[in-house]
RNA sequence: GGUCGGAUGGCCGAGUGGCUAGGCAGUGGUCUGCAAAACCAUCUACACCGGUUCGAAUCCGGUUCCGACCUCCA
């Protein structure tokens, strides 16, 4: 349970990881906003957050994860007064923007369940905690970093900075931001235009709305997470994570309201995960150039060359570190895929090897190379590297050339155990059909064949293999004989 | 424009001073009635120009190109 270096935003370097209290950890992730399909680009913090999550499962620690759902609708920017993503949404399909709220919810936690993304302990909507952020936004107020006009209330970033550091995460400096926005705000309520919401008043044709004291509006972008991690997690806790893009202003705003409020940064490690890019370019919703989970699942987009299941997905993403970018190719995930199947099939391998009395191999390196690979900031390739290799030694000592003791062969298996499945999440991508009538089926058929070549009748041999494989049964001829599967 | 990051072999992607990353593809081989699959072996690098050093993909300076953030975005 110790010397694990992560990364972390706020200092700029890799830090000994030290939780706040010794065997627990507190860990919060922006979610994503509910008005849309998920996408490409939710599975990556998803599923780099979900590692870290089983990785200090895994070391012993015990893990409080909260991950967000926004399903308030913010606005689009400060221009466009009143309209917001899910209550436009809302509008255009004539439904409540709760329905459609609902609705992306339940799909992005299908496509994360897909992907065996474990369920954090707690995840939160913005919606229901609108009392508390009310709550949070009187006390940022009464602190004297907040003022209000007409309806709305606004962070006074200026005055904060003045006393803070706005721009402690990001490295940016004030002067430069109110120097470089110094385009036209419309009538904005604002002092400055560094200043940003903390609740908006809504307007008439705004139907996401609540009551407040300062009349019917919603809550600011940045209020929900810093109301919610404190909540679930203390004003001071562990780990605060999301996506690359979120570092400014998101993460920005978030530690200026909690400095603001409670006088703590709220988390000790930020942490951000780098870009999926398309051709170079991030793939983004307001790029319109992202594919959606289901896309890739069922490979219906002009993009794709076929389906690439969950796992490939999931395979892909750990074969890059999380902060860097990664970029979308039909070659890749196809690469990807076969990696995937070589590394299940020497786990399946592994499963049968014969052993020996003696090891003529040393493997106890593996065990320790992970681990340190692991521990420096969650190196996910370097492992791999690590397991493949570890892969070579297994498919040698099944062909006879190498020994296997029965400890190293035990050893092994808690390796890949661990890794694959424990930490990895990866699981195999079983599409067998395996009905009995099928199984009877495919007994009798591969019997048959087997007589003919016997009989060195190798047309109806041949006849039966490739019919099967048209109706995407694959069959494999191996020393003790045959075996099938099923290729969709 | 400001801030920050990147440029690695056919593709993806690790690597911060000397030792084979790894995956995929290619090539050769083993196996096989043939094929597929599987397995083994193996080739192709470090954007460019200088510098530091016994030695640089790795450090320093410069050049070119690319990207991210600065508006909602994972």
């Amino acid at each position: 349970m110790r010397d694990l270096n992560i990364y972390n935003t706020l200092s700029g370097v890799k830090e000994k990881f030290t939780p706040l209290s010794k065997d627990v950890v507190s860990m919060y992730v922006c979610g994503p906003t509910v008005y849309g399909e998920p996408h490409l680009g939710h599975a990556r913090p998803a599923i780099t957050f979900d590692i870290l999550f089983r990785y200090l499962c895994f070391l012993g620690y015990k893990v409080r994860y909260v991950r967000n759902i926004t399903d308030v609708g913010h606005l689009l920017n400060d221009a466009d007064d009143g309209e917001d993503k899910i209550g436009k949404k809302a509008k255009a399909l004539k439904l409540e923007p709760m329905e459609v709220a609902h609705f992306y919810t339940k799909k992005y936690q299908e496509a994360m369940s897909f992907l065996n993304v474990k369920t954090p302990s707690i995840e939160p909507t913005a919606s229901g905690h609108i009392i508390e952020q009310i709550e949070m936004v009187k006390k940022i107020i009464d602190n004297g970093f907040a003022y209000e006009v007409n309806g709305s209330v606004y962070f006074d970033v200026v005055k904060y900075n003045s006393k803070h550091n706005y721009g402690v995460l990001s490295g940016r400096k004030i002067e430069d931001i109110l120097e470089n926005t110094r385009q036209l705000d419309g009538q904005s309520d604002k002092k400055n235009s560094v200043d940003f919401a903390l609740w908006k008043k809504a307007a008439p044709e705004h139907i996401m709305r609540w009551p407040s004291p300062w009349g019917e509006g919603f809550p600011g972008w940045h209020i929900e997470c810093s109301t919610m991690s404190c909540k679930y997690l203390g004003e001071q806790f562990d780990i605060h994570g999301g996506g690359m893009d979120l570092v400014f202003p998101h993460h920005e705003a978030e530690i200026a309201q909690c400095c603001a409020a409670n006088q703590k940064s709220a988390a000790t490690y930020w942490m951000h995960n780098n870009m999926i890019t398309i051709s170079g370019q991030k793939m983004g919703k307001s790029l319109g150039n992202f594919i959606t989970l289901s896309e890739f699942f069922n490979g219906n987009h002009e993009k794709l060359e076929q389906s690439y299941p969950p796992m490939v997905i999931r395979f892909f993403l750990l074969q890059a570190h999380y902060r860097s970018t990664i970029d979308f190719s039909n070659e890749s995930l196809q690469a990807a895929e076969k990696g995937l199947s070589r590394l299940f099939s020497a786990i399946k391998t592994l499963q049968n090897l014969e052993p020996s009395v003696k090891s003529t191999v040393d493997i106890s390196s593996y065990k320790i190379k992970c681990e340190v690979a692991m521990k420096d900031d969650l190196n996910t390739p370097i492992v791999l590297s690590h397991l493949f290799d570890a892969v070579k030694v297994i498919n040698a000592t099944n062909e006879k050339k190498f020994d296997l003791s029965k400890e190293d062969i035990l050893e092994l298996k808690d390796l890949f155990y661990n890794y694959t499945y424990e930490i990895f999440g990866l699981e195999e991508m079983e599409k067998q059909d395996d009905s009995q009538d099928l199984n009877g089926i495919m007994k009798i058929l591969l019997e048959i064949r087997s007589k003919s070549k016997e009989k060195k009748d190798w047309d109806t041999a041949d006849f039966i293999r490739d019919q099967l494989n048209e109706i995407n049964i694959e069959i494999k001829d191996t020393k003790d004989g045959s075996t099938w599967n099923n290729k969709k």
